[in-house]
DNA sequence: TATGAATGAGACTTCATTCAT
DNA sequence: CATGAATGAAGTCTCATTCAT
């Protein structure tokens, strides 16, 4: 193994802004960006606040990084997206689980939404940058198989083809487990169903299942 | 007139504590909890600090109560969706608009998700308690249209038929509307529509498939 | 008496600010702008830090404050010199006698500058000001009392009637009193007495050449 | 060329104190002692903190050491001037000459006078010690050739006869460059005309009465 | 010798809260 | 009821100093 020995001084200055941006988040999502403390945020890794200082000049400049840090590996989730095959509804879906899976296993892609909505005033430039790269690209990757499947006769032309609504339970799920955070559990496998249920029923042109169509 | 003179003490005494909770709704959303100034509130309506304290114990009791004060008409919403009449699809549509007139109309009732989100754990109790009384009740009585309408034969017994799932667009655009406030105006008239005709066009059992039935 | 009686609440409001300054001067003279504390200003006077934060927003607001406190007085002295009667002579000997006057028994107006000195860098523009309203007046006074006496044939037209060189005896005693403080006592009399046998020696027309009258 | 080469190390060694110090002066001078701060002397060498330490234990004693090193070469003046020849009116004015000159090319002399004004209280013997060499040697020196004068019949027995007062235009004059700085250009050549004149037209004995023998 | 990460005491400043008037 | 001067705890940020490398 390498890692048997002690970290390295240059190794050691590498980690430390991450180690820094981890606690920050995990304190900044405890209290807030007023209410948490430069000083707890140096606890958590075991240095003083002194510490912090030296990597970040004010808090607002930590708050900001710790933003950019957390919101980095988000445009990956989209990467995949693009590379999914077969059939629009085929895509949609895949597309659909894949935020899922984020929302639902990424607990700091679900607290970067609770920034926007708790910070947005006071960081409006970080926080609307990143949200730009979060919720914005998936509802335009959204519409936009919405919009081919259309032209490729796989769903119907109709008001209902909008991403934004097609997505709403996603972010509605985000919210409900900020709200509750690890309290309540949802039952994701029936969420999602639901959702899946209701939108290609809703949506898919030509289906004979699906139990809608007596006719 | 009949306010044509100035207010009695009396009067003046009844109405200080509702200006202060509402110069406080205002500086709680602009600044959140923490960052907001007791002082700040004074000044919105002309009073000194100790003011304030002469009515509220502390800046937290004021927090609780304002929360307490804005979401108090909320309840009224339900009352009237719970006399509307017709089929159950015509119930559950009027149940939604209701909820979109409030939301697009009320925007405390907006911002209170913001304090939900933002301060919901440094408030657990207060939060909520309100929270119990704006959204669950808007989801109970949806689900409970919707069970009901599949014991009726007019929505079909389908996973679809989950009223988290259903009223989660007007999540959505309550949490759009927080971010981007009064900066990007929602086509509500378009939403809306979208919104009912996914629904009905996949829960709707006896529906010409495909068509959202204006014509 | 009038004083036999506690302050009045409006009193002790009009004090206070002016016995924040009085020991902000003391503090600061003892230890520069740097080095001075706010709590120890305020201990000064037996209230705490925050007493001073309520009348000046910050400790550089407060430096400034005192500077343009502790000057007002001197713009007096040139008042009652511009009434000196008699000949030019006489006039500029009762114009640097009030000046000896004012930098022997007023230590805020030798303090004043220590200020002009050690932190003219750091507020240049309350400092030039405030240095206007001392040096400057002085020179230019003298300056214009040596060229009316010049014109009047009462001083030789010579280099020597420049004000600067005269005046400066009065700046180097400015100058030995604040680095000597009282440590070392100066023949004040002597000093003067020397300054201005050397001056009028120097200047004087029609003067029994080298000798200062004792006849 | 001599120094066409890399210095070699234990040049290097030798050198680094003298550039600490000079970087010292500077920041002290530009910022005072409390406000300097020995990361910026150390950037001005191209340092780290750090390496001052190397040399100097603390902030203290590093200003203690900046204004001995700066104050040393100013005893050469005096000897200097032991050596000049002439009459006693010679000797003086060649004297105050050489203040002038350097009063007027050396910057360094003028700040340490800002030193003693500014931080005299808190490095009283440093300061003490070295105003010790500068200023009273030039004044002793000044009152040793007046008494001299006097008992060779060159200059009258006056209260005039006082260095202190004779002197005295030399450090106003320090004192307007310090705190005006490069800013306004003092006309020194009509400034020193205008000191001598005044001196040895109050002094000389056998002098043609209120005229200055120019002609 | 030089580094620079880390420290921690201490400064400035804020602001919720109190209380005499 | 209302005021607003005063408090003091607490937070952000600075920086002289240390020490392992």
């Amino acid at each position: 193994m390498t890692n048997a020995r002690k970290l390295t001084r240059v190794e050691q200055k590498a980690l430390r802004p991450i180690q820094i941006l981890d606690a920050a988040f995990d304190e900044f999502v405890a209290n807030g960006f007023s209410a948490a403390r430069v000083e707890d945020i140096a606890d958590r890794i075991g240095v003083t606040k002194g510490t912090i200082y030296v990597y970040f000049p004010t808090k607002e400049d930590l708050f900001a990084a710790m933003i950019r840090h957390i919101s980095v590996p988000l445009e990956d989730l989209l990467k995949e997206a693009g590379e999914l095959k077969g059939s629009h509804e085929q895509r949609l879906r895949s597309l659909l689980m894949l935020a899922y899976q984020r929302v639902a296993q990424d607990r700091r892609c679900r607290e970067l939404l609770r920034f926007v909505i708790a910070e947005g005033s006071r960081f409006r430039d970080v926080i609307d940058a990143h949200f730009a790269e979060v919720i914005e690209p998936l509802i335009q990757r959204t519409q936009l198989i919405l919009d081919e499947g259309i032209v490729a006769g796989e769903f119907r032309k109709a008001p209902a083809a909008n991403a934004d609504i097609v997505v709403s339970p996603i972010l509605s799920l985000m919210m409900d487990l900020l709200i509750h955070d690890s309290k309540r559990r949802v039952d994701l496998q029936a969420y999602m169903e639901a959702h899946l249920d209701l939108v290609f029923n809703s949506l898919s042109q030509s289906r004979p299942q699906g139990v809608t169509d007596q006719a």
